[in-house]
DNA sequence: GACATTTCGATGCAACGGCATCAAACGGGC
DNA sequence: GCCCGTTTGATGCCGTTGCATCGAAATGTC
């Protein structure tokens, strides 16, 4: 057996976290895709306005560690399908609430099972539960 | 302690395993930048002409797990910056032979520390040797 | 209260990626 | 040798992302 230097670890550990994900997060996109479904970045904007209620673009930002420009066409780009509306805020004539429409909420719903569907294909088969909670601590501390 | 059910295991991991590699490719990205110096891909493409010597461009594209449309634009552009060379494959008209050019030697080389440090920066801080084996064993299975 | 600083969100522009398609060359079957 | 399906790589088109910057409103400073 090789002699693995802790350096040589980490460049493995690193190579495959990222193909790992690129791998997972491509088949995810796919599978979306291939049910005529919105991206998965609408799904994470969506769930978030579930969870949160009417939100402020700014705090949708930093909860979902997405850039500003990049939030703010989503949400042009959601609004205009009639899954989000954009109001003012109230009391920050800056800002703006966004807010859950009914399809909105449904477009969500409609998304789930594709999108769970090809998470756990792409996490169960070969890891068992204490493998799962084991990868998610390791990963919670890296981010 | 709330009951954590199999499939919330697998969405908690599903999560970290995207936010964390997020986090890290980001930095990383971020690094080269702030050095002046090409992308990710190029890193990669240029290490493994390093490792394999010239290529044709099929090969490489299997071999890294790139779109060839996006394979062949990034070949495009790492030519017109003279770090690699693409020629006719000898012994068949249809393709093409990708080289390194000393500069496309230099160019990786010159990355490297830049790299290597965004790598374990996000890597190596909390989780030691075992766990980033335990880690890149679980992250194969799932990849 | 006037002025500088910070925060919020939009946008022009260029680079990049995804998709579909194309032309050229290869190779197998006959 | 000829045809047909396959392989190789490029490219037009469009949607998305990254970057820099902007204007407007809020907040802090004096």
């Amino acid at each position: 057996m090789a002699m693995t230097t802790p350096a040589a670890i980490t460049l493995l550990a690193w190579d495959r976290l990222l193909s790992a994900s690129a791998r997972a997060l491509g088949h995810a996109r796919r599978e979306l895709k291939r049910g005529g479904l919105p991206p998965i970045e609408w799904y994470d904007i969506l769930a978030a306005l579930e969870r949160r209620g009417p939100t402020r673009p700014r705090d949708l930002q930093s909860a979902l560690g997405i850039e500003q420009y990049n939030l703010s066409r989503l949400l042009s780009r959601m609004a205009q399908a009639g899954l989000v509306t954009v109001t003012p805020a109230p009391g920050d004539a800056r800002g703006q609430l966004v807010a859950l429409t009914a399809e909105g909420t449904a477009r969500r719903a409609a998304m789930w099972p594709a999108y769970a569907a090809a998470i756990s294909q792409s996490i169960e088969p070969r890891l068992d539960s204490d493998a799962r909670i084991a990868l998610a601590g390791m990963l919670d501390r890296i981010g």
